[in-house]
Formats: structure tokens, sequence, C-alpha cells
DNA sequence: TATGAATGAGTCTTCATTCAT
DNA sequence: CATGAATGAAGACTCATTCAT
């Protein structure tokens, strides 16, 4: 039974159960039961339980930050806007569980010395699809084109539809947003 | 000191703080201490903690439950449809603090066997401002029409900008998807 | 609904509670929701919880005083013997409940106060149908006696048969070993 | 401060706690003082508090059940049925103190989750011990040689005289009783 | 006679965490 | 790498009791 890799599979069973339902609610003796292992086991990988968590977030934070200096370094244009937009619901599926549990544990989330950094960087990447100078509205519809691929993620299950229709649907329609923005901005 | 409210402002405080720091995180004591009372005074208004948050809960669907009433006997037209968003924008603002609470606290809602109900009547709501025949994308409009004005009324902190402008600008977006929505599916 | 016998049905629900879920296990609480007061009430009639068992076991041990003394005054024949052990076995019929509490809640009754004052009667009454001479299997079987009808009391329910027959031969037996002591002592 | 024995040294405080203050009035704090241990160590050996009972019931009830499977093979003579009483005896004096116990908290045991297995236990031993057809009187006699025993293991502690020819003497009037009970059905 | 509102002490239980082995 | 045993702090909840009205 030589693992190497408990470390990996208590950030994978933490993941899904803080995820499942909630961080507070989910105790390291359950995490340990699952992976039949003891709480104490748990404290040799990682040295708390908020760091079991911290170490979820740099995992989730890396692809956006790696999107977000991509998106720095593109030209202002719609088209390039576009793609951020492509690769952030990319982003997004491939990541989903962790998103999930981002979206459902907000207020745990926000005070755990980590949280704002995540409103931080959601709030650089609006503003890397919007444009200082548009109206409100148009600066409304580039956020929205957003929370449109958030709320998709999650809400759309409850839509009868393909899953793959639904998604391209969600990522038209979030495209779609910033392109008025732009187009409103300049016409 | 005056007595006989005792009630109501358990429930204030208590949404305050569970809004604040989450359901979890916020414990009978700290509420108790608030309002100056112990512990067990709260247990002689309340059943449970859990019962706390359900009295909350149903003061937040007691509008949602109205306006779908109300909703569900309004023509499908997209005038009507564009009445129903202004109200829920509406009642969103006027209950902004229980919302925020829902938002920042899924996971916890989730089984609080209330949960599953609130996001019945979601699903009811997106239900009313499309229609079956809908392409995708046009669906996909209409619920991110709902979702904009509850990310807008969170996330939209971070916009600089006068905050009777963002909420018109919120609403005008909302407006706009589901109006956009109809017009495409009639073009 | 003017009521005068308050006090009295506190005790009847009270005793019933308490044979058959324990003193402890039975709240104040419980005992006014059974008789639809709240539990302010209730002190309004006894002082304390304690004072409520005190005043049920007072009930209780009359008849048995009452047995005593009226034993301690016959001569001590075997005849007169018998008949202590008819009367009890009344008793025991007639009070069942209560003796039922006793014996169920013995730990309880204890430091009730009042407790060894019970185990006293039971001591003076086995005193009453033996004799201080007598060699030690009669005195046993003399307690045994006594103890026959307790035990029977509520073990025989477990027994098939007339419930009646069932009495009746749990005082044969009783007054058998008394008798048979005395034919022992004697013989 | 010798370890490994904590599981042990719990039962036996356990034991001795519920036996003399009865179990609802015996606090875990209680239990932890006498061992010098935090409340949090009983929980690490045992899951709850009735878990600490159930574990000291499953001791308690081996032996009876050792009893009574041998007892089921044996012929069911009269000279047996002696024997069981016996035994009987052996085991009560062996474990007195959680025949005390039981005897003492019937009220609590009954709802145990186990409650009713003990009950049924000393059903069936009545039934090894007496036959069918006997008259109901002669039933009682055997079912009162068990009690005899149960209440003489504690009531006997109120009668003067050498403990060991009290017990000789308890164990002599319930051999009695049944012997007599064969006797009275044969003749 | 009774209630509505509240208290203080205490209960069982759970948790994150520690550390010697 | 991991466990067995334990801790201290805290949590939700219950209870007997009180008292002004």
């Amino acid at each position: 039974m030589a693992r190497g890799n408990t470390r990996q599979r208590i950030q994978d069973v933490a993941l899904e159960l803080f995820a499942e339902q909630g961080y507070e609610k989910t105790s390291l003796r359950e995490i340990a039961e699952h992976l039949d292992v003891t709480k104490a086991a748990l404290y040799y990988h990682f040295k708390t339980k908020e760091d079991i968590v911290i170490s979820l977030f740099r995992d989730l934070t890396r692809p956006i930050d790696e999107l977000i200096a991509w998106a720095e370094q593109q030209p202002r244009t719609l088209e390039a806007k576009q793609e951020i937009l492509r690769r952030y619901h990319a982003a997004l599926i491939g990541a989903a569980p962790l998103f999930r549990f981002m979206q459902e544990n907000q207020a745990t989330v926000r005070d755990l010395s980590i949280g704002e950094t995540f409103k931080e960087r959601m709030v650089t990447l609006t503003q890397l699809i919007q444009e200082p100078d548009f109206p409100m509205a148009d600066r409304v519809r580039c956020i929205s084109a957003l929370f449109t691929m958030h709320a998709g993620m999650f809400f759309m299950q409850h839509v009868d539809g393909d899953p793959e229709e639904k998604r391209a649907a969600v990522l038209e329609v979030a495209v779609d947003l910033v392109t008025r923005a732009h187009q409103g901005a300049r016409g």
C-alpha cells in the first residue's frame, strides 16, 4: 500500500466535502475517515484545517492568475476580450468543484486570510473586459457576462437540454454581452 | 429595555450576523450577547438555531411567493416580464440582507429543510420570464437577467459610481436581456 | 373551564410520566404540556419538582403507614401475618402506578430526602411478618413473601394467564412462604 | 498513570457511579473528574454516554447468556433446575454492581435500546426453571425463586447476620421454592 | 390562579489541535 | 509517515426556577 500521494488525496477529498457540505460543516474527522487514515495523519501534510483550504485556493487561483496575466498583455480589443471570456469559461468548466466550493462558501471564504484576494481577482478580470469610459449599463453588461458564466455553471443544471448545448449557449450569451457593450459604447 | 419585541430583535440581530459571518460561524452566544440576554432567552422564542433561520426565510420567501403568484396571472407578454423583473429588483433591494445571507451561505442553506424550496422558486421564476420554445441562448439570457440582478446586488459594490445609477443600470441590463431574448425568438 | 382540581391533575400526570419514563427524564415542561398549562402554573401548586414527587409519596406511604400501624397492634400469630400480606397485596394492587414508580426509580428515590423512609417502612414490615428467633432461611422466606408480591406485580405481565388468577396465585405463594416459615420455626 | 487501560477504567468508574447515583444523575464531567481526564477523553473511547452503559451491559449479559445457553441443553429435571439457580446465584454475586445498577435504574434502562433484551432474558430464564403445565401457583414459585435472589442481593443488607449465612439462606429458599413447585406439580 | 419572559447552571457532544511513540 | 490518546475551547440545547403582571 505504498502511497506518496496522500497529500493529493487529502486535497481531493477535502474539496469534494467542502463543496458538498460546506467548509465549517466538514470536520477533519470526516475527511480522515473518507481516506481511511487518522486525523493526526492530516496534520502531517497540512499545518491546519485552514491550510488545506488555502492549498486548494492556490490551485484554483493559479489558472486565473495566468489568465489575468495573459489578458493584461492583450490589446484592449473586443476580440481579445471575447477570447478572455472563452478561456475563463474553459477554466470554469475545468475546475468546476473549486468554483462550486467558492460560490457556496462565500461567507466562510471571506475571512480566510485569502478571500479578499479572490474578489480582487474578479474585479481585475471585470476591468479587463470593460473600458473605463463605458456608460454604466455597458459596464454592467461586462460584469454580467462573467456572472452569467458563474451562475450558469450551477443553475443550468435545473434547465433541460443537452449539457454541451447549454454550455455553448452560456458562453454565447456572455460573449454577446461583452460584444454589445462595446458596440453600445462605440455606436 | 422595551420588551415584547424580543422575538423581532432576535431575528434582526441574527440576520445581520448570519449575513456578515455566516450561519455556522455565528453562535447563539454571540447573538445573545448582542441583545444583552442569555442564550436561554433565545430558546424561549425559537426552538432551535435552525428555527431562527427558518423564520427568517419565511419572511424572505413571502414577497417572492407573492411576486410569483402575481406573475403567474399575467399574460406571457414581454411587457409583463419586464414588470416582473422590475418588481424582483425592488424585492431584492428591499430585502438585501436576506438575499445576501442566502447568497453567501448556500452550502448551509442547502440542507436546511427549506433550501430546496428556494431553488424551486428561482426555477419557477426563470420559467415565468422565458418561453419553452426559445432557443437555448435566449433561455440563458432570461436566466442571466435574474442572476445579473443577484450578483449585481453585491458585486457592484466594487464598482465606482453613484449607487442609484448603478442600480438603475443593473435593472436596465436585466430588462434588456429579456427583451432581446424575446426579440430573438420573434425575429 | 373552572378548575379547582389542578393540583390533583398535576399529581396524576406527574405520576404517570414519572413511572413511565423515570423522574429525571420527565421535565416539568412535559408535565405542563400534558396538562395544557405553563410550567409556571406548576409552581403555583408545588414549590419544586421534588415537591411533586414528595406529595406523591405521602399518598403512597399513608396506606402503608396505616397498614403498619394496624399490623403493630395485632398479635404475632400466623393468621395475623397472613392478613397483613393480604392487605399489603391489596394496597399494592390499589396503588400500582406508585409502586411501579418506586420500583423503577430506586436510584432517584434514594436521595430524595424521603427515600430512606420508604426502605425503613419495608424493613419494619418484614419484621412484622417474621420472628427474631427464626432461622435465617425462614426469615428469608418472610422477606421473599413481600418481594414476591412486588416483582409479581410487574413481572407477571410477561406470564400468560388470567390476570385475576395470576394475582391470586401470587398472593397464595406469598402466604404460603410465611406459613412455611412459621411451621419450620415451630416444627 | 499507566495508560492503555483507560477504557477499562472508564467502565469501572462509570458503573460505580451509575449504580450509586443513577445513570441520569451521573454526568460525564463527574466520571472524567474521577479519572482525572477531560470529558473529551471519554469520547475518544466511547461514542456517547449511552455507549458506555451499553458496553457495561454486554459484560453483564454475556454470563447470563452463557448460563441460558447451558441451561437450555440440560434435561428438564429438578436437579438441573436447582443447578441453574445455583449458577445464577453465583453470577449475581459475581456481578453485583451491574445487577444493582440494573435494579436501581430500570426506568432508564428500559429505553436504552437494549433494555427489552434484558427482560427477555429473564423471561427465558424463568421458563427454563418451570414447566408449562404447572398450576399457576407453582409457576409463581419458580419466578419467585429468581426474584428472591434478586431482592435478596440488595434488601438483605438490612438484615442482621453473617453475610455468608445470609447468602446461603437466600439460595436455599430459592432452591426450595423450585423444588416445592415440582413436587406440587407431581403430587 | 395562572402566564410570559427570562435566567443560570449544567448537559452531552464535537472540533481542531498536539505530541509521544 | 502515521497513529493512539488526549486536551481545551466551544457549541447547541435543556432544565428547574423566578417574578412581574
